[in-house]
DNA sequence: CGCTGTATTGACCTCCTTCAAATGCGGTGG
DNA sequence: CCACCGCATTTGAAGGAGGTCAATACAGCG
């Protein structure tokens, strides 16, 4: 059940088996429908939370009602580590599918790195990851245009599921609407649409069924200039 | 010297007498002048750097040549304090004015970290500030137009400055040229030169002398919306 | 006083948005 | 099995924000 955590941890950090013992059994895990908001803007979280399966996200709303996705949760991620720190979310955290949600208290997670080095390790890791992909996408969003950026994603979305064990290569479960997506890409729905029948018509995406299907990664790839560096995924050689 | 650095972390944890004198006899300190790269893509870092004085930013190139920054250092802001972890950098940092920068070993932060809790606690808060102020950009340049953008950039600057003491609440330094502005805008300079023409038609900004004036910092933030909620700077109450 | 980099302007173009309507589709109940 | 509902996708037409290219003005500096 923890197993794209550990998964993902894995690439972090040379977790022991006791490591992964650990890891495994840890606080309350519950079951949450599609688009159910999990701590929202403005509250003080309590817990942190770990995504075990289905996808969930992070956004921001405007004033003018116009909202922004900043993340995707992926199996295997996290909600902030340290957030209690912040005191108050700055943003909400809602699920997308369903999803089942590890909750852990925040005292947990500290004991676990004070007391587990390697786990340590792994946890920052994983924290210093999601910031480079924050990076990535405001790269993403700000100099490459609709087509290229939305490729960028799918290939991003494949290597990071990938690691967690889920799809495949060429194809992965992909549970956002065309307006999820637009608020993903900071594009309006229309023009996410006309996209992806571009994507399709070069033969670089297909999204059906709730799936993405890359007929030709290599081919993707190569068309929004993605390179997987910022995901430090390299197991380290020390 | 270190002034900006104690002042900025004292947001984060009630720090004592002690802590700012253990921060103030940090490293190794140099100045470096405007536009020189501090690290770049792909090198392995040695150490966290802390800026003192000027500005400095981070920025990544794309294969195309386009640049973007995605990040601002301001006196007082740090490289990344667990960067190690990942081995390579996956962007730059780069001086744009005349900077005084500290180079700390990774050991010293870590050895601070684990002796002083308050510390560690004021280093984990600016960790996160730096995260939320990612987020908020990727909202910035992903749902409000140029004009709106920008407005908002120099509310983020006039408070992020105010609270380590460089300038005054209505006006601050602003080293970049139009063109930085632009990289850091996802715009170009031509509609970055239009955009700073509209504002000051409205009197909302004026740029002169790389000092950026605000007759009017309510209007301003009225204008665009802004909520300084994600710089996180209420002193905490536990 | 000339040089170099930055700011400014104009004309034109295109990517993306807006608004509104039409089509498709999965699920539910009859 | 079909009809219907609500939601997601698709399409069209028109407009606007911002990009591109290229020339010009300006300012600081040696």
């Amino acid at each position: 059940m923890f197993s794209a955590f550990i998964r993902k941890l894995s690439y972090g950090s040379d977790l022991t088996e006791a490591d992964h013992d650990r890891l495994g059994a840890l606080g309350h895990v519950r079951e949450i429908g599609a688009r159910q908001d999990i701590i929202t803007q403005g509250e003080r979280p309590e817990d942190v939370y770990v995504v075990l399966s289905g996808f969930a996200y992070r956004y921001k709303v405007l004033r003018n009602g116009k909202r922004q996705i900043i993340a995707l949760l992926l199996p295997g991620d996290t909600s902030d580590l340290h957030v209690a720190i912040l005191g108050v979310m700055d943003h909400c955290i809602a699920t997308l599918s369903p999803c089942t949600i590890a909750a852990l208290p925040q005292g947990t997670v500290t004991n676990l790195a004070q007391q587990h080095p390697r786990i340590s390790r792994a946890l920052r890791w994983a924290t210093l990851v999601d910031e480079a992909i924050s990076r990535e996408w405001l790269v993403n969003t700000s100099r490459r245009e609709a087509s290229q950026r939305m490729a960028h994603l799918f290939c991003e979305l494949l290597v990071r599921l990938q690691v967690v064990g889920v799809g495949d290569a060429d194809r992965c479960p992909f549970p956002l609407t065309q307006t999820d997506l637009a608020e993903v890409m900071g594009l309006t729905s229309v023009h996410v649409n006309r996209t992806l029948q571009f994507l399709r018509d070069q033969g670089l995406i297909t999204l059906r069924k709730h799936q993405v299907i890359a007929p030709n990664v290599g081919k993707l790839k190569d068309f929004c200039d993605f390179n997987p560096d910022y995901l430090h995924l390299v197991k380290r050689v020390e």
